[in-house]
DNA sequence: GCAATATAAATTGTGCACAATACAATTGTG
DNA sequence: CACAATTGTATTGTGCACAATTTATATTGC
């Protein structure tokens, strides 16, 4: 056998280890869609959101700190990586003209057409997938359980 | 009722996103013992590997290399991050004499002294927490297992 | 009206992650 | 023994995360 050490901090007993390299690989596994569409990981998610909200037409806050709220990230995050996005002209960024404080942020026409490439691509990782629906299902339940017993979850 | 999208690419229904958002709110939960300490979140990862081999004498491979696999992290990472630490002098790092290519690493006795300090901490946290040991134990074997069909798992 | 306060982004600084590359030490082959 | 291929770290460059601070704008109290 291998001498292991099994006191509460062995590595292969912490939730927060599986939990940190789960995260890791699943971002890995997106690589070969992310390369295709020319972003990174967090900027799918951002348009994610930002799909999400242009079916919702005009009554949403679109809004930096909105976006923030959504992605559970702050805005020394997200002002970087949005500014990056907006340089390849896959959304746009403007003031509000209500309160000048208030950034704005849409997807512009390039960046709507990404979408219809990344629902192929997760949609073809259902059907290819050793994961089943129900496995999946429950454990993002299960993961926003605990993050709203972290205090985390809106 | 929220105006909300249903399609397959909605955020509240990936689990990608719920493992992203754990991950950070797992890492945000273990700040303050991580402040008392001095050290980061993954820099604690590497001591509970380097506390595990500290235990098992002489006959263990501590090498950057072994150290990158038990993490699944590469030297990109942890070289920096390693140094970080030898500065603080927690961790040694020195060539291996049998191959000059090979860094060998291993706790000091600083750093040796920080882990009753973790093992308490975690050992409260277990008391007041609001997650059951069977949530998480289920959990994590449900991450492992995730990790094995990504193909990541040792 | 106007100072005091509060709010929303942006900025700055540190430390991961990871791809790509460089480089030195080792190994395998003839 | 040459010497090409391989191996193990280290280096470089880009892009997150997040704490702390700054700036600009709004709001509130008097």
């Amino acid at each position: 056998m291998l001498p292991c050490n099994d006191g509460p901090l062995a590595l292969n007993r912490q939730l927060c280890f599986a939990l940190y390299a789960a995260s890791r690989a699943m971002t890995r596994a997106y690589q070969p869609m992310l390369q295709d569409l020319g972003i990174t990981y967090p900027q799918y998610l951002v348009l994610l959101v930002l799909w999400e909200w242009d079916e919702l037409g005009e009554e949403v806050d679109t809004s930096v700190g909105a976006l923030g709220q959504r992605l559970m990230l702050d805005s020394g995050t997200l002002t970087p990586l949005l500014k990056r996005l907006e340089q390849r002209g896959l959304v746009s960024r403007k003031r509000a003209p209500r309160d000048e404080r208030v950034t704005l942020v849409a997807v512009t026409e390039a960046g709507r057409a990404l979408q219809p490439r990344a629902q192929a691509w997760v949609e073809g990782q259902f059907e290819s997938s050793a994961v089943s629906r129900e496995e999946v299902d429950q454990l993002r339940r299960q993961l926003w359980q605990l993050l709203e017993k972290l205090g985390a979850a809106g």
